[in-house]
DNA sequence: TCTTATATTGAATTTCAAGTTCAATAAAGG
DNA sequence: CCTTTATTGAACTTGAAATTCAATATAAGA
């Protein structure tokens, strides 16, 4: 899967005509190895503890290619800190998150979903995306109580 | 309605300790006067407009207030921009945002609600809030077209 | 009314994430 | 190998929001 990737990177890159550079392929590397919901900045400490020449900017930049390359997908919680995730092949999910551990559950619901369209449809809306978050507490940090 | 969140806050500063100052009364006024979902910079020069004197970081502090007195919920949509929106008695309801005009539409979905309930439950969740925002165009700007 | 303790204000500063700039560097085709 | 040009990264900028702190205003008691 994680080869998969690169090549549909790679030739996302040949594509649009952009150079392959060592940077790119290190932040690539690094970010497939993560896991589902990184934030940038641990995303940035993590190639920097490696890698201690590559750049802010560059890691901000690439991120960004990798949405456009449909690698990942950008996401903004409650706290301000921009989450990138692994797009994986067709799915949609939304989010239940700890407001205790920042722990993040995937969900998936058909029914939320076809509501949604009606919903959109009703206002004359053409939805281009949308965003469903659940903030409470988990299973784990409520028996810590 | 406008005295009844008034009376309200008051209630709410008393209780709390708060002193009765112009500034908080200009602001809340102001607030009640503007559309349902304002953002902090677009108060803050309606305020600005009519009383020079007021700073930033009253507005900020004041709306902080309005939050905790619940006459006013925070909301975070894709821009970055806080808005803050009035609490009208018991409701809670979601948003279609038009990604082109900014234009917000409110909804609200009881079996959505209650999908969500089901969800947080199977996975040992306690809700403590939740946000459902759907971008995309509105129905005048699809006409735009 | 005057005094005093302290809550509040607001200009200025700080913070923090994110974006931008631009000279230096590196990739890739000729 | 050379040249063109994309890419990089240190430093800087931006913009929202929070914080600081001296000056001011409020409210309660004398």
């Amino acid at each position: 899967m994680i080869l998969e990737k690169k090549k549909s990177f790679n030739e996302f890159a040949v594509a649009k005509g952009l150079r392959s550079t060592r940077q790119r392929d290190i932040i690539l590397d690094i970010f497939l190895s993560t896991h589902q919901h990184v934030s940038v900045e641990e995303l940035y400490l993590k190639i920097k503890a490696i890698h201690p020449g590559i750049g802010h900017a560059t890691v901000y930049r690439t991120l960004k290619l990798f949405v456009e390359a449909g690698l990942a997908r950008e996401i903004l919680l409650h706290d301000g800190q921009t989450r990138y995730e692994h797009v994986l092949a067709g799915e949609h999910h939304d989010h239940l998150v700890c407001t205790r551990c920042n722990a993040i559950i995937e969900f998936e619901n058909e029914t939320i979903e076809k509501l949604q369209d009606e919903i959109a449809f009703k206002h004359g809306f053409i939805i281009k995306s949308h965003k469903l978050e659940i903030y409470g507490q988990c299973a784990r940090c409520r028996a810590k109580n």
